[in-house]
DNA sequence: ATAACTATTGAGATAAAATATCATTTAGGA
DNA sequence: TCCTAAATGATATTTTATCTCAATAGTTAT
């Protein structure tokens, strides 16, 4: 195993994940890139993100129901979709909360991590059916 | 648009959810019925699973990266799931939880909804693992 | 009980998301 | 510049789930 090579590609994607205001999935990392740069494979876009979130550079986010989506900043925090449009972004919880085996009985689990995913209604999508 | 029918392979997948020990997923609930009922089709069981699930007498439970699992109770709870052989289970919070708009910058969302996913190692693996 | 209507079924095709395969290209060290 | 293995592009495959459509079978009316 020598170590990892810096391909265009590679740079290619992080571009794309670090210049996007929200936090897109693998499709629409790809159809950013092609757009300029024709050649690349999909294929690459997905391999690309599993290394950038192996190495701790990208965050995945995981939905209910739906694609992954990825996220440049690696301050912890949560995330909420929106139910029409599906786009994810950033959620802050005022006061954080602890689910620890304390709290919870596990019926014989080993507890090893959670994730909440909120769900709601966009301002865009908000605005769109309104004026409707 | 007629009343619902009362099918054979409807009640089967009713029977097969309500009995089985744990959260079954569509697949496996579909072989549980094949056994018996070899000519069933696995879109009759994702049809059937829909419906119970719309008519309320079925509970669906997502996970994250994985198949739907089913529930046969409806009494509100959250879910915990094995890394390693993917079952899933209830788990019971000691003092239930409270996320509402009060306690979170939504950044503009309007929030409808939330889902906890848990995620640990269940009784199963931990033993499976010690032994070797 | 029979006929008629149409919801439901079974089989297979299709879709969406992601990974695997493999010949070709290329990054990066010698 | 050459060499080697890592990475790429194209395509096939996998997984989960839905869709299509002809055939079947509940339900209602007769």
């Amino acid at each position: 195993m020598k170590d990892k090579r810096q391909t265009i590609q590679k740079g290619l994607v992080w571009d794309a994940v670090t210049n996007a205001t929200n936090h897109p999935n693998a499709e629409q990392i790809y159809e950013r890139i092609v757009e300029k740069h024709p050649s690349i494979s999909r294929a690459t876009v997905y391999r690309n993100l599993n290394s950038l979130v192996e190495e701790g550079k990208v965050k995945r986010v995981r939905v209910l129901g739906g694609p992954d989506h990825f996220d440049r900043t690696l301050r912890n925090h949560y995330h909420i979709q929106c139910i029409h449009c599906k786009r994810v972004d950033d959620i802050e919880l005022f006061e954080d909360i602890n689910l620890s085996e304390q709290n919870i009985d596990t019926s014989g689990y080993t507890l090893e991590s959670y994730e909440i995913v909120f769900n709601g209604i966009c301002p865009e999508c908000k605005n769109k059916r309104a004026a409707q």
